[in-house]
This record gives C-alpha cells, structure tokens and sequence, in this order.
DNA sequence: TGTACATCAGTGAACGCGCGTTCACTGATGTAC
DNA sequence: TGTACATCAGTGAACGCGCGTTCACTGATGTAC
C-alpha cells in the first residue's frame, strides 16, 4: 500500500474518539454540565492538557455529541420512512425500530434527551437545528405518501414535528425504563401513533 | 389575635423560600448537576452553612423545586378537565392556557423540562411520580366525557398520557421559545392537539 | 409580669480537595532535499 | 536511502480558586414556673 494517510491524524483521531466515548459514558449519570474536563481524561487515561487539543471545552464536546448522536438517528429515520404498507403492522414495526435503536444505543438517547433541554445552551442549539433538520426530512418522506394528498406543507411540518417528538419521547421512555417494563412502554407508544395516524386520515375530513 | 404559632418557624420558612427561589434563577441557566450549595447561598445573602438547616444537599432542594413546580400546574389541569365544550375553540383555549401559565410561571416550566430527564436520579424520579399521577387524574377526567363512552381504563390512560407529555412539550417549546415565535409554536401545538383529538374520535371506529 | 433555662436558625473560621488553565517540554511523525 | 529540520499530540508541574463540609459559636425566640 501507498503511505498511509496519516499515522499521527489516525492517532489523534483515535483520542478524540475515545475522550467522546468516555464523555457519553459519565454523562449517564450526570449532565453535561457538570461534566468536568479532568474527568474526561481520566477516563480515558491521558493528561488533563490533552483535551485541549481536541476540544476548547466540555460546551464544544457536547456540540461534538450532538453531531454523533443524531447522526446515527438518521440511518432509522430512513429505514421508516422506507415503510410502504399502511397498517398497524407497520406502526408495529416502527416501534420496534425505535426499540432496537434504543438498544444499539443507549448513551445516545440519553444523552440526546438529557441536553435536549439542559443546562448548556451552544448544545441545545445544535439539537434544536438537527431536530428540526429530521422533522423537514420526514415531512418530504410524508409528502409522497398517498395519505398526504390534498395536505399543505405547513400542515405536513406540523404532522412530521408531531411524529419525530412523539419518537424521540418514547425512546427517552424507553431508555430509562425499568428493565420487564419495556413492553408496556411500547405497547403504550403504538396506540399512542395509531391515535396520531387515525387522526391524520380524518384530518382533511374536519378542515375540508 | 393570639400568639402568632412561631416568630421563628415564620422566619425559618422564608429563608427556606428564598433558598428555593434563589435556586429556581440559577437553573434558568444551568441544570441541577451543577447547582452549588454556595452559589445558592450567595444568592440569597446567608452563610454557606445555612443551607443544612434546610436541604441534606442540592439534589434535596431538587425534590423540593418538583413539589413547587408540580404543584403549580395543579391548577391549570383542574381548568383544562373542567371545559366542557368539545369543538375546536376548546383546543384553542386549551393552548391559551398552557400559554399563560407559562408566562406566569417560566422559571417552573424551565425546571419541569430541563431536570425531567437531568442528571440527577431522585429529581427525575420524584418527576416521573408527579407526572404519573397527573395522567391518572387526566384519565379520571376524560373518562367522565361524553366521548370516552366504550373506552377501556388502559386506552384512556395512554391517552391522558399522550395529552399530558404533549403539554409538556408544548410548554417547554414556548418557555424556550424566541420572542416573537410563540404565536407560531401554538398554532402548531393546536393543530397538533386537533390531530390527535380526531384521532381520539374515530378510536372505537377502527377497534370496534 | 418576671426570671431562668432550652432551643435552634444562622454564623464564620477552617480544612483538604479537585478543578480549569498556563506553560515550557518531549519525542514520534512528517517533509524537503 | 539518508539527513536535517519542522510539526504537533500528548506531558507534567504549577498556579490560584471555589467547592462541600465540620465545628464550636451566638443571640433571638420559645417555654416552664
């Protein structure tokens, strides 16, 4: 093979990883902020000092988060928009996607509802922006749906908000579940989306 | 009159206020996790030491905010049960509601969202108990509505939860709303609430 | 009403500790020739 | 391929600071007689 591109970039690149992957794991217990830097290192077993190379501060860290946790959001935001069928079946299965979800990745849902609303105002921003960059997505998934026809944008948005916060609510639900409660939970989150989607096949009924 | 019960009770009571208050101001713009028992007491003008004579710590003074915070939607859900009228004005006035109390009591909204999911874990599960028994008292109410003829206990209960978290979110969304965007916010928040009140309308049609 | 004692909310000094940040450094990696 | 210099991720000592918590205290309020 040619030079690699990088041995000290690869290098760097895998501190950083590991200061996010430490992050992610102290922020189970705490928030964001109240997360100090030496613990950061601690965890991962560098000086103190080598945060600063990767990050200006614990703020600039979770922004970093914020890119990670919903990035790995999007692959499951596509897999439901790729649903075709129509029926309780694939509201069944929707919450079975955002169960697996949960499950690959706990610390990021929490993280993800823990800052959503927290005390770090740059990472609320970030999660604002990336939230609503989803509900704009969903809404373009909605819009070539059938159920659609006759909708207006503003009223799409309004459908695709309802959906992604009632997604986001029931993986925060599920994520700080007691363990055997899970079931109810996600028993609870289908009717819950099936109120939801009967009222959007009712919707033109009431407004036309 | 007679002996006032406690010149010292009385006194005791409003440092104990002013600790609460105090701490409500600090979590405007940080969460819980990193409230310090210093910078509370700072605030209110007392000795550091003081704090003990009230709170064990600040996670203490937490479990404390959620009763104050919870207790102050009380009545706002009272008002929201006691509408009668089923129409779409209901819902408007609904939001109307919701808005005002948030105008009202911003600092309890702020705490309710942002600590809901927090770090720290009697605080959210102090929370996740008040919420409970607000769904319940929800349940309670709908199920003596003309509409929830047919209804099961269980299906009223996810309703009355799925209204509830929807209030939540709404109220967070406005508290964290920038001036000038929160008309938009609950005109969305009422359609939102129409679609899941048609939704709510044709349940029986689709179970029966 | 007056006196003697008990209670207890709030004080202020003191402690040891871990924090964020600075700085000059080291030595492996990268680059130019 | 070999040499000389540049880069820069990670180090480790040092700093001043604010933290939570302890303790013995003070003096106003409460109580018993």
């Amino acid at each position: 093979m040619s030079h690699t591109v990088g041995v000290r970039q690869a290098q760097k690149q895998k501190t950083r990883q590991a200061l996010l992957d430490a992050a992610l794991v102290l922020l189970e217990e705490q928030s964001l902020s109240s997360l100090g830097i030496r613990e950061v290192t601690r965890a991962v077993g560098v000086a103190p000092t080598a945060f600063y190379r990767h990050f200006r501060s614990t703020a600039d860290l979770g922004i970093a988060l914020v890119e990670e946790a919903l990035g790995s959001l999007h692959p499951l935001i596509e897999s439901l928009l790729a649903e075709h069928d129509d029926s309780e079946q694939l509201i069944a299965h929707m919450v079975d996607l955002i169960s697996a979800h949960v499950q690959d990745h706990p610390s990021h849902v929490r993280f993800l509802a823990r800052e959503r609303h927290g005390g770090v105002q740059p990472v609320r921003a970030a999660m604002a922006t990336q939230l609503q960059r989803f509900a704009e997505e969903v809404r373009v998934g909605l819009a070539t749906q059938a159920e659609s026809r006759g909708w207006g944008e503003d009223d799409l948005l309004m459908l695709s908000r309802l959906y992604v916060d009632h997604m986001v609510m029931t993986a925060s639900e599920l994520v700080e579940a007691e363990p055997g409660t899970e079931e109810a939970l996600k028993d609870t989150a289908r009717r819950q989306m099936l109120v939801i989607h009967l009222g959007r096949a009712h919707w033109l009924d009431h407004r036309g």
